[in-house]
DNA sequence: TGTAGTGTGTAGTATACGGTACACACTCAG
DNA sequence: CTGAGTGTGTACCGTATACTACACACTACA
């Protein structure tokens, strides 16, 4: 699902039960224009800053690395990750490009495990 | 290392060996103008485009992921890897963010060897 | 009926990105 | 001593990024 109909639906849905989610208050608590935010969800601009969307992401509770990706991003502090030890992580992230998602999870719980 | 003067390196001491080095035929080769390459080296301009830095690459025959690395980048396979799954990867890279490489390198294997 | 709040249209802006183009001074081989 | 090749200084360029600012039309409530 693209970036801006995505906020749009989510704010949309929360104002249901709190008026305070108009598209000018969250704007304001955002710390961005009313008339921005009204391009964003409808997708007249590209989506903004990660800094914005990490600011959206709190206002309305959802994941700030799953709006990231919808807006087509990738987490600052992830990209050091991979920037600090670049090979390492490029052929891990390649090998696992495929693989399903209970295989990565078995291996973030191996680690988590902390049988290193 | 910063990725200027590591080109600069790089390319000189494969220049003592083939002259066909130089800067301005390098720059040539890899399409772009000898004065944007000695600024490059000099780093008196950032680093460029992920497409120029992958055929510095080749052209110099050194790590594409970790030159883009030196450059502040993470290359864009990689990105779009963590963009379909965010929450998946984002929370594995977490996890491994202070694992030792061989620990993250038994990962690998493991996935490799294809036992999911 | 006015006024508080809503979303939106239009215009403009500062900064960074990713370079090109050309002239210059130097070196060194023939 | 010339001319091919070297690196560099300076100026400029188009495009994208990430917004602000303000006016407008509409709705609903008091």
């Amino acid at each position: 699902m693209a970036f801006g109909g995505h906020i749009r639906e989510v704010r949309e849905r929360r104002r249901r039960e709190v008026p305070a989610f108009s598209l000018r208050q969250v704007a304001g608590r955002v710390g961005i224009e009313p008339a921005y935010l009204s391009k964003i969800e409808r997708e007249l601009t590209p989506p903004p800053s990660e800094r914005t969307i990490r600011r959206l992401a709190k206002e309305l509770d959802e994941d700030a690395d799953v709006l990231l990706a919808m807006a087509g991003k990738v987490s600052q502090d992830l990209q050091e990750i991979v920037m600090r030890r670049p090979k390492l992580f490029a052929d891990l992230l390649r090998q696992l490009r495929e693989a399903p998602d209970h295989a990565v999870l078995r291996v973030a719980r191996e680690i988590r495990d902390g049988d290193w």
